[in-house]
RNA sequence: CGGAGCGUGGCGCAGUUUGGUAGCGCAUUUGGUUUGGGACCAAAGGGCCGCUGGUUCAAAUCCAGUCGCUCCGACCA
């Protein structure tokens, strides 16, 4: 391609709306511009990256023996209702009426589409596995849109369904999807790492997530250096040695006076004794009735762990008047003694009797406090947030916490969709069987977003060598000269003879504005025709990621090239590790 | 939805406090000089100041409402 006919809008300084680096970056290269929130174009260079990644997904997905096919966006609301989704997906799915007053939806996802699709066709045991899958534009009315392309509510998404007639079937498609993934991920030169995840509204027996190691990432993940564990913290269980009982210091609880000591390091500092020896005691209202949640001071509640244990489907935290209402006493002063409500209690509470809690009372706590003794416990669970000082729940070892991008997520969904929405074959005595599933989304758009977060510099965007819009640019800087004209149409001809997908920069602009643009566009491989090397009879070359400059000879230009191209694809791979 | 902020030529902003009829940089067009890291000079075009209503002799500026966007919290690829 010539830039000179190329739609490609670059800026010099930032819009004012974009905040993380994707954004601005994907603005300024003029990749994407917005419609309104939440919704992009992508621009020719913006879509060439998205394509770039979708062929990778393609080959790979393919490989695993996936098939493409490609379903409607617009769905009919019955099959929503059919798979109970229609009351349970929430606002996030955008809904509304044909001229008909018909129930539509615009699909956020596709497990109902593709079910009834396979339910239509699939009658014997012989038919499967079915495993499909798709790259298609999805909607979801997302409570706030985001970040750029990070969280858009239209965005670019390959997802991929399979069937099948038994579990280790089923395992055995979700473990391959699974493989595919690594190599997607590993092939566009991500920093990445598959986690232990929740299956949130998707719903399913286990899942996994595949997290693009960036420090705008929206999740945590904790990963252990002594093992292969990794998990998303929302999901991590915190591993607590057993403790043997430990005699309770004094016979009862005492009443103290705390003024004015709402918070548990107030509580702390007024009473002399560290934040471990307090239990915090959270109000949280679980499909509408309230429970509370108690773990250490120094601790945070982990509202999926709590989501688990109370088998609920929303949860919130209370606000300020149900807490006064449930305790009779401001925010600050909760505790687990005569409550009235279920209490649940972090395992890790059980290493203690001598904890100080709040006393249902305003400016008020109580000392010495044995909670197998002084109050009622629901439950004892897992209820807390993992920490990096917290060992791995595998093995004991190290553990790491860092932030992470969702680009892609696999669940094992078991039966059901197949089961709501009846799904059945027969088997090999001819019973009536339900259909395993599982699915297996990958965000492209996100994980353009995600590549950029994880690579770039002051100049711009450093794709990796796969993603990138082209794998090379090169720069005529004196295109009146005819010489150089000559010269580097000569060699745009034999790089494309090559297969080299190539950006001739053949713009009547001065040499600083091509240096600045092709840095800003991050295409790996630059080279450089002026006369200045070609009167050396070089083109100069510069490795985009490391910086590194060089020249390569005119007349071996195609050995040179490739020799080169292969150094800079070796250099990525070492820092991908 | 709760909290914070912003809407002024294509982009980035000033002007709003203290009303007086819109300005700067970039970009664009034309001419000239330039040409290895976002050139310079000269000239030009382009703005119902988000929208609606109100106050006033007079509103970008004050008041009310409304719409849109961004950021912080609950969602997820």
């Amino acid at each position: 391609m010539r830039f000179s006919q190329c739609y490609i809008p670059t800026l010099k300084e930032t819009p004012a709306e974009a905040e993380v680096v994707s954004h601005k970056l994907l603005l300024r290269a003029g990749m994407v511009r917005k419609l309104t929130s939440g919704m992009y174009t992508y621009l020719p260079l913006g879509l060439r990256v998205l394509n770039k990644i979708s062929r990778i997904i393609r080959e790979e997905m393919q490989a695993a023996g996936y098939q493409e096919l490609l379903m409607p966006m617009v769905q009919p609301g019955d099959l929503w209702k059919e798979s109970g989704r229609w009351e349970h997906y929430g606002r996030e799915l955008l809904r509304f009426k044909d001229r008909n007053e018909r129930d539509y939806c615009l699909g956020p996802t596709h497990e109902e589409v593709v079910t009834d699709l396979v339910r239509g066709e699939v009658r014997s045991y012989r038919q499967l596995p079915v495993r499909l899958f798709q790259v298609q534009t999805k909607f979801r009315d997302e409570i706030r849109p985001r970040f750029g392309l990070m969280r858009g509510r239209e965005f670019v998404m390959k997802d991929a369904y399979s069937f099948d007639a038994t579990a280790q079937a089923a395992e055995k498609s979700y473990w391959e999807c699974h493989a595919a993934y690594k190599r997607i991920f590993q092939r566009l030169g991500l920093r990445f790492r598959p986690v232990e995840a929740d299956s949130g509204s998707i719903g399913g027996n286990f899942s996994h997530e595949f997290m693009v190691l960036a420090e705008a990432g929206e999740d945590m993940i904790a990963f252990c250096h002594d093992c292969d564990y990794a998990a998303n913290v929302e999901r991590a269980e915190v591993y607590h040695q057993p403790t043997g009982t430990q005699s309770g210091c004094c016979p009862t609880a005492e009443r103290v006076a705390t003024p004015q000591a709402h918070t548990v390091e107030e509580v702390a500092d007024f009473l002399h004794i560290p934040v471990t020896t307090i239990i915090k005691t959270m109000i949280y209202v679980v499909d509408g009735q309230p429970v509370a949640v108690l773990v250490r001071g120094d601790r945070q509640v982990n509202d999926v762990k709590l989501k688990h244990v109370c088998h609920g489907q929303d949860v919130q935290l209370a606000n300020a008047e149900m807490v006064t209402a449930l305790t009779q006493a401001p925010v600050g002063f909760a505790g687990p003694l005569g409550l009235q409500i279920p209490v649940y209690a972090d395992n890790e509470l059980k290493a203690g009797t001598d904890y100080v809690t709040g006393a249902n009372m305003a400016d008020s706590h109580w000392l010495h406090v044995d909670l197998a003794r002084d109050a009622s416990v629901t439950a004892w669970a897992d209820l807390r947030m993992i920490t990096a000082e917290d060992a791995c729940p595998r093995c004991g070892g190290r553990l790491e916490l860092t932030r992470g991008i969702e680009v892609g997520h696999v669940f094992m969904l078991g039966r059901k969709y197949s089961d709501a929405m009846q799904a059945t074959f027969l088997d090999e005595h001819g019973q009536e069987q339900t259909m395993i599933m599982g699915c297996y989304g990958i965000g492209v758009s996100r994980v353009a977003a995600a590549a950029i977060e994880q690579n770039h510099d002051e100049q711009g965007i450093v794709f990796p060598p796969d993603m990138a819009p082209f794998d090379c640019v090169l720069l005529n800087l004196d295109p009146r000269n005819a010489q150089t004209l000559a010269k580097a149409e000569e060699i745009y001809a034999l790089l494309r003879k090559m297969g080299v997908d190539v950006l001739l920069d053949d713009r009547e602009e001065r040499p600083g504005v091509k240096f600045k643009d092709a840095d800003l566009l991050g295409i790996p491989l630059q080279l450089i025709v002026g006369c200045k090397g070609l009167a050396r009879g070089v083109v100069e070359c510069k490795d985009r990621r490391s910086g590194v400059k060089g020249a390569l000879p005119v007349d071996k230009l195609e050995d040179a090239f490739a020799a080169w191209a292969q150094e800079v694809r070796d250099g990525w791979t070492a820092q991908q590790g």
